[in-house]
DNA sequence: AAATAATTTAGAACTATTCTTAGAATAATT
DNA sequence: AATTATTCTAAGAATAGTTCTAAATTATTT
């Protein structure tokens, strides 16, 4: 994951993302978003823990760096109805499962060798740039929780 | 246009939505979405349109018929990115596609027999109770309206 | 008709995000 | 190294979409 001679394992990645200047700022963003990405935390979790590592860094910086980040493709914007987005380090296509109960968002791969655009008939001559998935329900472990109250 | 006995064809449908009382202006914003569904207005398009109809229709009074008409699943939402939300009286399962050249969105139908969901491997034991796809790029219209640009 | 409940209206308030501007940091050039 | 040009950050103002509030209107029940 290094590009340069030495590099602590921490600084990684982050630095060649289309000649992308990495400022501290950038790295500490970028860095919080991999720590949390399962979390797929908002612009305001992502400042709060950028916080604990720069305690200069301001919001709107951490606004600006994950738009710069997006901008390079580090980074993904995940958006689940119209609250706020929030922000994903994993590059791999996914959908998002969003739990009414537990307010979570999961990660959810593509099934082997599947292709998520196969399903939908396509008018011909469109090109398709991003796909955005969000599944809305209760995941599993809520889900076992509600049996256990009622029934 | 009227409520009592006798009912003209546009006013129609609309009433037995679970018990909802269906009061003129919650009418009027069903009338003009489904006669702009093609167009996914906004709430504030949908504002135009009515207060053509009805010039007494306030703004607030619009958003509260899409969110009862919603609720009482007549309507459902449409969520692009984090713009504006826009409003779709289509209820077949469908996803959308938004042209980020002429701004327009399409819906996107089913292939025949095909299941959304099937693509994602979803957790075991989780419950699905919406799905939103959003498809985002240009539409055949403007791509061919490119390539006579450039090329 | 009177009382009660639901709905509409107009505008204020709210929230997430974007914009603006000045100054600080960094890079490039001499 | 000093000068210049460029990029970046910080703080707060501005914006857009939406929600909330309270009073007025309309519908329903008693
Ligand atoms: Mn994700
Ligand atoms: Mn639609
Ligand atoms: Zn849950
Ligand atoms: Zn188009």
């Amino acid at each position: 994951m290094s590009s340069e001679t030495t590099e602590t394992t921490a600084s990684k990645a982050a630095e060649d993302f289309g000649g992308l200047r990495m400022t501290k700022q950038r790295q500490v963003v970028y860095e919080v978003l991999t720590d949390l990405s399962k979390g797929h935390p908002t612009a305001s979790e992502v400042f709060v823990n950028a916080k604990e590592r720069m305690p200069s860094i301001s919001l709107a910086t951490v606004y600006n760096c994950l738009e710069t980040l997006t901008g390079a493709g580090a980074v993904r914007q995940v958006h689940i109805d119209r609250e706020a987005t929030r922000y994903c380090a994993n590059l791999q296509p996914h959908a998002h499962f969003y739990c009414t109960d537990c307010d979570k968002v999961f990660d959810i791969g593509l099934e082997a060798g599947a292709d998520a655009a196969s399903v939908w008939s396509l008018p011909p001559g469109c090109r398709v740039e991003e796909m955005q998935v969000a599944i809305r329900g209760v995941c599993g472990a809520c889900e076992k929780c509600r049996q256990g109250h009622a029934a």
